[in-house]
DNA sequence: GTGCGTGCAAACCGTTTGCAATCGG
DNA sequence: CCGATTGCAAACGGTTTGCACGCAC
């Protein structure tokens, strides 16, 4: 059991974290931080927040594109991620994960356990700004 | 319209490649590569690698861990991934993308235009190896 | 001969790490 | 005071790129 210690740069990171509801990665909240507080460095940010999802406290996201994106809803659900932007936001779907992991055949041995849904879309933003290119 | 010309190092990797059955990384190619042909720069590997999926030749894997992977079908279908050694195979399921995607609601203003779905388990391999840790 | 393709090494990008200094408890 | 936490800079791993040379056509 560690001993965790309420330092400035935890109740910052974290502040600034719960403040951004864009599922950011390690870098956007590290550079949202350095706006509030230019002194802290990327490496804490970082530390921080792979703290935080290790303690269960926040989620981290593995999406197929880039980055991790972390999470302040720790509670499963899915994403769709922005084809032109990759921003991501939370899809309220009920999805039956179950349902599709039991269907699985053909898996050359595998045993399955789950699967990882992920919805790939255009953002609002984006719906305007994308002229057809082909 | 490019002018493509055949050279002993594209068909050095289509070859290795194309023996391959594992859904390499790129990284993985350029090793079978070396072991067949050691004079074979990284840089080329990857460049004819990107080459291919870029033509639709190979089809590159976006998956939620790690690195992209290279799949010699081009046809669209599922893949399983195991959670110890991160090995990768074709899952032969029928999952009903399409309905999955209309079912999506609550995306803030996104439009859903299609799924990722990806199974995690454990390969035949890790089934025998792994004792529980917990 | 022309210019695409290659090899090399350096750059890249996001992330992690070793270490000494710092500061919370 | 003691050791968890920080900042820094360097290392990391996978991938990409700039450039001069060489080979396919």
């Amino acid at each position: 059991m560690k001993d965790k210690r309420n330092t400035l740069q935890k109740r910052i990171v974290s502040d600034v974290f719960s403040s951004m509801h864009n599922h950011p990665s390690a870098g956007m909240v590290y550079d949202a931080v350095q706006e509030k507080f230019p002194g802290i460095s990327r490496a804490t940010v970082y530390r921080i927040l792979a703290e935080a999802a290790e303690e269960g406290t926040v989620q981290r996201l593995k999406l197929t594109d880039a980055n991790d994106r972390f999470d302040i809803t720790t509670k499963k659900h899915y994403h769709v991620v922005c084809r032109d932007c990759g921003a991501v936001a939370d899809v309220e779907t009920e999805i039956d994960g179950i349902g599709l992991t039991e269907r699985t055949v053909g898996c050359e041995g595998f045993t399955v356990e789950g699967c990882h849904v992920e919805f790939v879309g255009v953002c609002e933003k984006y719906q305007n700004k994308t002229e057809k290119i082909i």
